[in-house]
DNA sequence: ACAATTTAGTTATTAAATATAATCACTATT
DNA sequence: AATAGTGATTATATTTAATAACTAAATTGT
């Protein structure tokens, strides 16, 4: 809405602030259009009471029946006990059960009930809508290739993995 | 959602979990990847003391000399309260200067100091560089879309207005 | 002029996401 | 049996983010 007033204040410089060296990064752009799409999710969660993080381990589950919470927490690039109160939310739920494993009775299999894989597809259904409205006017070739960069950049080692 | 080859309990493999229906997501993807970029950038910040969020505003600072607080909070889309820790931080260590504003005393002028100005310079020279590396490999084209993209999406409304 | 309201900044509190260390239970190896 | 390694948990700390309540100063409405 950069409207230039004719009569503009003699000192108050501009009523934008000028952003133009870090609009230089790709990784601020990115930042910014991602606090949309994640505001975007947190409100499309909301109404099933799921949080990303909730959402995201909830749908892996679900698409990976038995699988460990070791496996789940390095899918989702968070720590080990971090997942740890994820779990025990989606468990109270009931949405999911910890099924010992009888091979290895260190570790958990995580299953969903019934009632989490009805969510899930609930969930997934809504998020889809709401992506697809958040994106309307990108043309979709523009989106895949977008993704296919995004997954170019997320094979990078980063550095040091210390 | 349709149902998939019911084989049973076939989790014994494991060698990769499958995350099939979040790869539809670009949020899911634009996560995954920022959060590479994240990594590298709090690495490259590291050797100036510098936090993603401390790089970001005294960036905004020293490009926008004599900015209010309410200003910066705004651009940088996080609420007052968190900034006032931000520039605390940035003060302590006379990289900027809190001045009065003489035409309303409610306020604070945020400059730059000399240190701050050439700590400024020197990160984004470092950080440019680090993202170039990063990208390399990608198409400029590609990258200067992608921008394009994001700018598109950022500038949606995120339509909950309560 | 002056009460009422608004705005700038701060303080305090809380929630959420992320990380590390220590511990427990169990497995695997020697 | 002793030891080392792994899965999960607990406890703790840090960073980021949101909200409520407060002080001080400016603006507005009558």
């Amino acid at each position: 809405m950069a409207k230039p007033a004719p009569t503009d204040k003699p000192q108050a410089d501009m009523s934008r602030i000028n952003d133009a060296t870090l609009r230089r990064f790709l990784g601020y752009h990115m930042k910014r259009a991602f606090n949309v799409i994640q505001a975007d999710l947190v409100q499309t969660l909301k109404p099933f009471d799921l949080r990303m993080l909730t959402y995201t381990a909830l749908v892996l589950i679900v698409d990976n029946p038995g699988l460990r919470q070791s496996q789940l927490a390095d899918a989702m690039d968070i720590e080990r006990p971090n997942l740890v109160v994820i779990i025990d939310e989606l468990e109270r739920r009931e949405l999911i059960t910890r099924d010992r494993v009888p091979t290895d009775r260190r570790a958990y299999a995580l299953n969903p009930t019934l009632a989490g894989r009805r969510l899930c597809d609930k969930a997934v259904a809504a998020v889809t809508e709401h992506e697809a409205l958040l994106l309307q006017g990108l043309e979709e070739e523009m989106v895949a290739d977008m993704i296919a960069a995004m997954k170019q950049i997320e094979k990078r080692p980063g550095r040091d993995r210390t």
